[in-house]
DNA sequence: CTTTGACTTTTTAAACAAAATAGTCAGATA
DNA sequence: TATCTGACTATTTTGTTTAAAAAGTCAAAG
């Protein structure tokens, strides 16, 4: 888990600490990694650790806000360079499915289920589930007006749809063996999401289709 | 929790203890209701119980089953009434989630779950699912038949369907304040469910259109 | 064959002690 | 002054024992 030499400069330590406590919370969640490993990790002391964070929950908080910050920045650009919205739907679940994979015990809250951390995670993902809703309507929006799609509330449909994929994401969860995912498992999962995602789109385009026929 | 008088027919005792069973378990689940209430609700002794069910789990079991049971004999029954597949899906998922709402408590398994009974209510969950794909898989084949639905595979289909509802489930179920379901969520979850199922049904209509029109 | 009260066994819950981890701080270092 | 540390305290988690509750058994009775 050592990562290689310590930056000097004050700005870059904060993002030292933060990539090497990622590195811990992607792998083994909340509970199961102490701030002696982080720090550990990167040849520092506790207490330097706390100079830069006030405490776990707070330098755990930054890390996974870091981590959404990321994806909406990658996910704003991808859309950016196409011009379709069944495309951009595609593309965004796609990333989608790279985060949760990043953060996958922290989606396994069964085990570790530490009450006190339960409502930070669920702040941060309804906020992310809030940021996702809202670009996922404005897509549906942009469908609907260039003539592909059709339906009544772009936002209710996105949260429908946002819910149906991390629905997915639950139930094959149950299934795993193991806690770690195999990467059958997840070929299978991703296939589901796709195949889910197929079928929403072109439900919007027959609602078009019928729209238009009258 | 006082019901009416004891039958004494061998056979009807037995059915009995299950609706007595039965009434505990959809309120309070399996951890928070007792043998000892169970009987003392039918004005039996306990020992009595365990004259016709040799566990506590085996008498649960039993409960489960028989709700599972009579859920597909309505399901077949008012399906064989219907004549399009589309119409035979939104039966199924009307029905399907009453049966959720019966036993709301023991699909909340985050609050008393006993590891023990957990294999148990995973085994009656699967049977439940596979039943429920078998019969999707039909309707799905009937409708790709009669010219409404295209797909590759059924079974895989059915799956995807089954599991996007129990996800739709579970979601909602996180949302919700406390134990109790209000009236207005639960309006608001079957309204997803039959808005996503709306969405499937015109997924698949549309795939039609597409090869036909190849 | 069915039922029961009294019984034993197993499981859960409470209370407490021990270990691990979070978080603090005066002083060192550069 | 800003950064860092070892040694410290406070809090949380874990393990252990004990008491209470519930599961499960059985000889005897109706």
């Amino acid at each position: 888990m050592q990562t290689t030499d310590i930056s000097t400069e004050p700005e870059a330590k904060v993002d030292f600490i933060l990539k090497a406590a990622q590195k811990r919370l992607g792998l083994y969640g909340y509970d199961k990694t102490t701030m002696q490993e982080i720090a550990s990790d990167i040849a520092m002391s506790k207490a330097a650790v706390y100079y830069y964070f006030p405490d776990k929950e707070s330098l755990f908080k930054a890390v996974i806000e870091n981590e959404h910050k990321e994806f909406f920045r990658l996910l704003e650009q991808r859309i950016a360079e196409l011009s379709e919205a069944d495309q951009m739907i595609v593309e965004l679940i796609e990333l989608r499915h790279s985060l949760f994979r990043k953060f996958l015990n922290l989606s396994k809250f069964r085990l570790s289920d530490n009450q006190k951390v339960k409502p930070l995670l669920m702040g941060l993902y309804k906020r992310l589930h809030e940021k996702e809703t809202d670009i996922l309507s404005a897509i549906f929006n942009r469908g609907k007006e260039s003539g592909i799609f059709e339906f009544d509330d772009a936002t209710e449909l996105a949260i429908l749809f946002s819910d149906l994929l991390q629905g997915i994401r639950i139930m094959e969860m149950k299934r795993m063996s193991s806690i770690e995912m195999t990467s059958e498992e997840n070929a299978h999962l991703i296939k589901m999401i796709r195949d889910a995602t197929a079928l929403f789109i072109n439900g919007l385009k027959y609602n078009k289709l019928l729209k238009s026929k009258i």
